[in-house]
DNA sequence: TGTACATCAGTGAACGCGCGTTCACTGATGTAC
DNA sequence: TGTACATCAGTGAACGCGCGTTCACTGATGTAC
């Protein structure tokens, strides 16, 4: 007896259209970003009237709430997906820019400007974490970088983020280190502030990259 | 005799208002973000009508164009005077987190995501390259980093967009580096995405520049 | 200094648009006897 | 198998809103003789 359902005809048919819904919420986004997305749109786009969008979603702001949950499990589905597989710290890097270019507008919605006049629900830390949790086991697996910085102690401090993995120090700081400097280049990238420079932007991320599988001496 | 006027009263008077306008849209950006700037809000604001604007801009695109220019200005300025007083490169790096958490919706102009359905003027290179200039220089005046990695023969054949500036490759790497790390814990937490780790941002914020500042050996 | 004229800032009404959302309803689908 | 009823997806009209933008205008400010 599955708790979520899909058993009835009914059932299955809602489940269908709400997929559709926020399939057509994401190409819409694509294009426009997530503070052009409009409800009567996406009716249109569907043929059926405006209001019948209330049947599935309490409005707006539940469909974006839904949309962040989905490019969360998404991310964290990919980063699964390459883990089981063997992945290393590399290749979830590579993994990660993969997912960002095949849809920039969803790599926003999760680490972009937050969008104006909506707010995150709380429930994504869950999703949030196991992500974490991925970059934390690839970082542990690496030799050891015994370079202390005193950012370290600060870590050790406040490890809440972490969720209980048992890493090292060292590991957290280069989980943290490779969230933030892979963002740099990629949110760079995504937004376009690269093109006119003429660089090659997967140069930049590589470089990154092994810069932060060397360990400092 | 200047060029750019002000000199009859009805001149002075235009550049006011001129400016009040904009000193309400930067208020306005601040609380809601770019893509939520309206002229009527602001005319509203000022005690004016809505056509009254039309004075003074030729429209909405026309005034986020402007708030984009004075973004870029302020941010060169920022640069310029710290570089005149000396500053180095870590000097620049507090500048600008200084400059990023006075209003950040300011650097989400120059850095974030593009606002939706509005595409930034091709003037701003010029204001843009004058920034990169000032990260240039204080690279070129750090102690040379010998480490060569291949990125730095992609930035040698790719160099103007440093503008004809004269510094090594190393230091067109570091600048770059500089840039796109910063970044990325600026925006971050910007954006406030470091919320509920308990983390410091500007711990981070130290630590990576502690890192640029360091050549590996 | 005074008068005639030109400039131009700002108004108020209006246009057309699309938005999110509500409501009473129709008609099809499923359920119970 | 057939009938009576309940559920529920979707419609169409409507509400109120704010947006950018245009237009013909009023009235104050500045300019020229």
């Amino acid at each position: 007896m599955a708790t979520t359902g899909a058993n009835t005809p009914r059932e299955r048919y809602r489940a269908q259209v709400r997929a559709e819904i926020t399939e057509r919420a994401w190409e819409q986004i694509a294009t426009a970003g997530a503070s052009a997305l409009s409800l009567n749109a996406i009716a249109k786009q569907m043929g059926m009237s405006g209001p019948a969008l209330y049947r599935y979603f309490a409005g707006r702001d539940e469909l974006i709430t839904e949309l962040v949950r989905e490019a969360y499990r998404s991310l964290a589905e990919t980063f699964r997906t390459a883990s089981a597989a063997g992945a290393d710290l590399a290749a979830l890097a590579h993994a990660l820019r993969d997912w960002a270019l095949a849809d920039p507008q969803r790599y926003f919605l999760v680490y972009g400007t937050p969008v104006p006049g909506y707010h995150a629900p709380a429930d994504t830390t869950a999703i949030s974490s196991e992500i974490m949790k991925f970059l934390l086991d690839a970082c542990a697996a690496l030799a050891p970088d015994n370079a202390a910085p005193p950012l370290d102690a600060h870590l050790e401090d406040h490890r809440d983020w972490a969720a209980g993995h048992p890493a090292p120090p060292g590991a957290l700081r280069r989980s943290l280190t490779f969230w933030t400097r892979l963002h740099g280049v990629l949110s760079l990238e995504l937004a376009g502030h690269f093109t006119g420079m003429d660089l090659d932007p997967a140069l930049l991320f590589a470089a990154e990259l092994d810069d932060l599988l060397t360990p400092r001496t």
